[in-house]
DNA sequence: TTGCACAATGGCAACGTTAACATTTGGGCG
DNA sequence: CGCCCAAATGTTAACGTTGCCATTGTGCAA
């Protein structure tokens, strides 16, 4: 019972075991040209000193971390939960570890999240995009490190992977025009938001494509309190009978406001969100929405990291589409 | 343009700017024994190279990882998010990184989760506990690694760090019985959840503690329908002025409930939640609810470990409370 | 002028692992 | 009985960094 030893290493297990480190090393990889007994020998040395391999003199060895970086600016925001939980699963699949960082948003470039990375063991940057940085035309990303941004922006030297926001406009509005509404009222977010344009657009685009001029738009800032006031400006409009806002709590809030000023949901006027952030929230409500697939962007990110594994695979780009969830708050009018 | 160089290292540096690699060391980390003009041709020389130290290296030598790993049975989570926010501040806090894992939990043990880790390059790990593990009375963490774990639970070899479930319920049942409610009602969780379980205890001891037998629970699963259809159930009960539901999802639920028997909130029956998890989604109303620092959790269990950084510290447990955020579902009989 | 202190820098070794190569052992076969 | 092959095991070196100690240079007091 003297001092306690730092750590437990090959040499250690060797020496107990009465054989040669490398001998150990291949027991650790079962390797097949150990005798079985020799094996043995090696394993019960190693139960008893309670030895575990040393990630950094392997590392340094084999000059690979197997862990990818994942830098964010927000820890908090929508899908982050189902994102890490893709990281994670990708992670796995591969054999992988996964670095969380969280970035300093001053100022907010890709560089700093670079910078943030480049001293920690990884082998793979993902950065999560929720606004536009700064040096996003000029990042060259480190040389050895492959990084994947999560946006919807392609990047000429990155891999990127998200959410197909132009699409899931695309959706909900012909969906509903498909029920014969003449038009599609929009409930926009704050400016800075990169989906959240790119959802405006959709909705615009989407629209022209029918021959049928945009209305104007109401802003909102993301909370269901300025959806609430945007139902209730909308329920003012006799030429409103559809309403397409840029997240769930917005939408919700419409439906109270509207509500509030004395319109039916669906029955006069139908509302349509995006994201399917409600869960089961709203009891008495299944909300019409747009159900993107976070995970699965997570997932993407991580193995086209871990999964070239030496191999430097070339840049894509992939927009990954969310799924109509029809609900009861949109009126059929044919 | 030849063939490219795997990685830079302190060698090439010291070679390019014409000084031996311990000067390079020390300019890195900025020591002072090292001339200005000297320091400055080493950067230089780094810049040119495009040099970042190697942690394999660098933890190899030091014996420590600067890192601490989190593992987790399941991702996603109420308050997980939260939870990594300080996680990743803690970390940051101290020069330290977070690596993130998920745990299989076919079995639910601790022991998983350790041996999980036990290759990674961490110094110490968090386990994030739903349930109880079958394991949690005889799991030893494992030499050198300074475990915590995220529970309500005290734990003999492992520091413990949680939200005060006990606690919130107490909060709550005062508050209502302080407003001149004869008694409070209770909506449940399933019973394999660990501080659901404590919030109901807490609910019960403290009614039993002002003379108060608790009346009949009623048994929900987390989610609004539950809460929606034991609003209707106790919308019944004249004897029900005041609800406690175990959370925000199910206290919506039950007004939503209530009102849909005709029973008004809070004029005819007073509501409370716990968890503070509908943020503003709910534009019309203020839930009455208890918000947790999750955070702040998150950052204790970091900071135990990065704090101590050598210096073994002792076991400790934490309950962190929660703070009661006063809305408009509350009705004050006095 | 000599000696000494101190500032600046260099050389060496070791952290734990494993690839590559070297060596030993045993067995089969001519 | 000797030879060769293959299986099993051992030896060496290197990955990149940095603590320790040694060395060199410079200025100043004796």
């Amino acid at each position: 019972m003297a001092a306690v030893k730092k750590s437990v290493s090959v040499k250690d297990v060797a020496r107990l075991a009465g054989v040669s480190e490398q001998t150990v090393s291949r027991t650790v990889h079962d390797s097949p040209s150990v005798r079985p007994e020799t094996k043995e020998r090696v394993r019960a040395a190693m139960r008893e000193l309670g030895y575990r391999p040393n990630f950094a003199g392997r590392s340094l060895r084999r000059g690979k971390f197997k862990t990818v970086g994942v830098a964010m600016f927000n820890i908090t925001g929508t899908g982050n939960l189902d994102r890490m939980e893709g990281f994670a699963a990708a992670a796995d699949k591969h054999g992988y570890a996964i670095t969380l960082t969280k970035v300093d948003g001053h100022p907010y470039t890709l560089e700093s999240a670079s910078s943030r990375m480049s001293a920690l063991p990884v082998d793979g940057m993902v950065v999560i995009m929720n606004r536009m940085p700064a040096d996003f035309g000029t990042f060259e990303p480190l040389p050895g490190m492959q990084t994947v941004l999560v946006t919807m922006l392609e990047h000429p030297l990155c891999s990127t992977v998200d959410n197909d926001q132009f699409d899931c406009s695309r959706q909900v509005v012909e969906y509903l025009l498909g029920r014969g509404h003449k038009t599609v009222h929009f409930i926009s977010c704050p400016e800075r938001s990169l989906s959240g344009m790119r959802r405006e657009e959709g909705w615009r685009e989407t629209l022209r494509a029918h021959g049928i001029e945009p209305p104007r738009l109401v802003r909102g800032d993301w909370t269901a309190q300025s959806g609430y006031a945007a139902g209730q400006a909308l329920a003012e409009d006799p030429t409103c009978t559809a309403i397409y806002a840029s997240n769930d709590a917005m939408a919700y809030g419409c439906i109270r406001g509207l509500e509030s000023c004395g319109r039916r949901v669906p029955e006069d006027v139908s509302v349509a969100g995006v994201d399917d952030s409600l869960g089961d929230i709203v009891p008495d409500r299944r909300l019409t929405t747009v159900r993107f697939d976070n995970k699965r962007v997570g997932m993407w990110a991580v193995d086209k990291i871990a999964g070239a594994d030496g191999g430097a695979s070339g840049v894509e780009h992939m927009l990954i589409p969310g799924v109509l969830v029809e609900g009861d708050t949109v009126r059929d009018l044919r």
